[in-house]
RNA sequence: GGCCCCGUCGUCUAGCGGCCUAGGACUCUGGCUUCUCAAGCCAGCUACGAGGGUUCGAAUCCCUUCGGGGCUACCA
């Protein structure tokens, strides 16, 4: 807890090195409802200290991200807050001012090594079945050796000194853990040409941020020691350590991590196809976390009220694209009108099946009830809707067969000889019309009779219900189409 | 290799010593409904990795083993 205002803290800190993927916004949103379960912040961070793989580009892309998916964030890049900045970028005064420290303390040390000197002692080390990992070389060097090396030119990092002993903490999800120093060699903190690592931002931003929990996934579980050797060295009392809690991976569909591999990660994909941010939240929660009860479908506002670490799982969980897509048409057939016809217009437009006249966003209300259920993502509102803004009407190919035998044009003609005199265009008078002709004097079976309608309006087998897309479609546009497939 | 984590239906999970002949959801299969496709409803298939203990009693506790994963960077 924040000593001063004994609130909760949580930081969600990504390396924007590339776009958000589903693993990253898993712990974003329980970090998310971590915060707002308890009344506490939630802290955006992002870690750019690795300047050759982090771009500006993907930091947008993050901040991006996090709006849709409607995790606000009480602090950090845009919103500011009282222990910004929130770029590591941004804070490289406070790293070397710390990082001297240390090196004052001696509790940490220049180190003259180069890559390729620690290269060829590692694979030796590895060659004699020694645990690889810093030999402690530079750990003792005299003012004078220190003076020698610069004098070669050579440049030096940094280094964290690890005491002997072992480093025990309580991970939430996983209980006690201890890591024996043996396994934990000196690491670097500054590299050589005076920028920080994350062993030495994360540690003191943790601290300095005053977070007080820290939910993460599990690849970190293995740092832990280091960061808790930096708050050391930072003098912090222990109970000010940050309690941590390392979060199951979520996992791709062979047992592999999740990557572009064995399915989408990025969760910019999922936006495109038309995926609900409510929905892949929902289902997010369900990865290594669950309600306890046999609930399932729970909105953001649910999630924050049921969410507790106690209920996070410790073993990994696999991706299921089918599940996600269940729990998003439960989702789009939730949605009232107003809200479905906000988020599917978008997509339309995408797709240039409308230009986004008010003419047409008031066809696309009027149909999109009768689409509702029948889409699962909103990237299918395109195809569903595109029979009844279509310029050129054409029948598909494989169609065109199905209705050009004699007894299709029998009914055709005679749904058309029915239909034209009809004065009131509902759906209810066009089936009431249709079926007293062609089902009960033709005596043909409904699938039959109005299949052969069907295509020659809406120019394929499968479409939103018949009599309701013949309303919507109006009775000028039903003639022609039909006088047109009698005409195939 | 070493260290660390993990192990219930195909998948996500409920279960925290007796309520479990293991429940729910997704998937799959069959059926009902039906103007196509969906949606909805009903039914069915399928799991405690293995072996030892502890206990009157174990999916639940302990040990071993096997399997999976992570870390072992001047990445995070």
């Amino acid at each position: 807890m924040d000593e001063v205002t004994n609130k909760v803290r949580v930081r969600f800190a990504p390396s924007p090195t590339g776009d958000l993927h589903v693993g990253n916004i898993r712990t974003a949103l329980f970090d998310w409802a971590y915060a707002r379960h308890t009344g506490g912040s939630f802290i955006f961070r992002i870690e750019d200290t690795d300047t050759t793989r982090v771009t500006d580009e993907y930091i947008a892309a993050a901040i991006d991200t996090l709006r849709w998916l409607g995790l606000q964030w009480d602090e950090g890049p845009e919103v500011g807050g009282s222990y910004g900045p929130y770029l590591q970028s941004q804070r490289l005064d406070i790293y070397s001012d710390w990082a001297q420290k240390f090196l004052d303390q001696k509790d940490a040390y220049y180190c003259f090594c180069t890559s390729e000197e620690l290269e060829t002692r590692r694979e030796a080390q590895k060659a004699s079945n020694v645990a690889p990992g810093y030999d402690g070389q530079c750990r003792n060097l005299s003012a004078d050796q220190i003076v020698a090396f610069r004098a070669e030119g050579r440049t030096a990092v940094i280094r964290m000194r690890m005491p002997d002993g072992h480093t025990t903490f309580v991970d939430q999800i996983r209980g006690e853990i201890s890591f024996d120093h043996k396994y934990v060699p000196d690491f670097v903190l500054v590299r050589g040409d005076g920028s920080p690592l994350y062993t030495l931002a994360v540690a003191v931003d943790d601290i300095m941020m005053k977070v007080t929990h820290v939910l993460r996934g599990e690849d970190l579980l293995s740092s832990t020691p280091r960061q808790i050797r930096v708050y050391q060295a930072m003098d912090v009392a222990i109970e000010n350590y940050p309690i941590f809690a390392h979060l199951p991976f979520v996992m791709g569909q062979d047992n592999a991590k999740l990557s572009k591999r064995n399915g989408e990660v990025s969760i910019a994909w999922y936006r495109e196809a038309g995926y609900l941010p409510e929905a892949i939240c929902n289902y997010l929660a369900l990865l290594g976390w669950s309600p306890g009860d046999d609930v399932e479908n729970i909105s953001m506002q649910q999630l924050t009220e049921l969410f507790t670490v106690e209920r996070v799982n410790s073993s990994p969980a696999r991706f299921d694209m089918k599940k996600l897509e269940a729990i998003n048409g439960d989702k789009i057939r939730a949605l009232t009108l107003d809200d479905f016809l906000d988020r599917a217009l978008p997509f339309l437009i995408r797709a240039e099946v409308i230009e986004g006249t008010a003419a047409e966003i008031q066809l696309v209300q009027a149909a999109l009830p009768i689409i509702q259920e029948r889409i699962t993502r909103l990237n299918e509102v395109p195809a569903m809707l595109k029979f009844l803004f279509v310029k050129d009407f054409v029948v598909e190919q494989d169609s065109v067969a199905k209705i050009s035998d004699a007894s299709s044009k029998q009914v055709l003609t005679r749904a058309l000889d029915e239909l034209a005199p009809l004065q009131e265009w509902s759906n209810t008078s066009i089936e009431a019309v249709l079926r007293s002709a062609l089902i009960e004097e033709l005596g043909l079976k409904p699938r039959i009779a109005f299949g052969a309608v069907r295509i020659s309006v809406t120019g394929g087998p499968i479409s939103p219900p018949l009599f309701e897309s013949m309303e919507l479609l109006g009775k000028s546009v039903c003639l022609a189409r039909i006088s047109q497939a009698i005409a195939l």
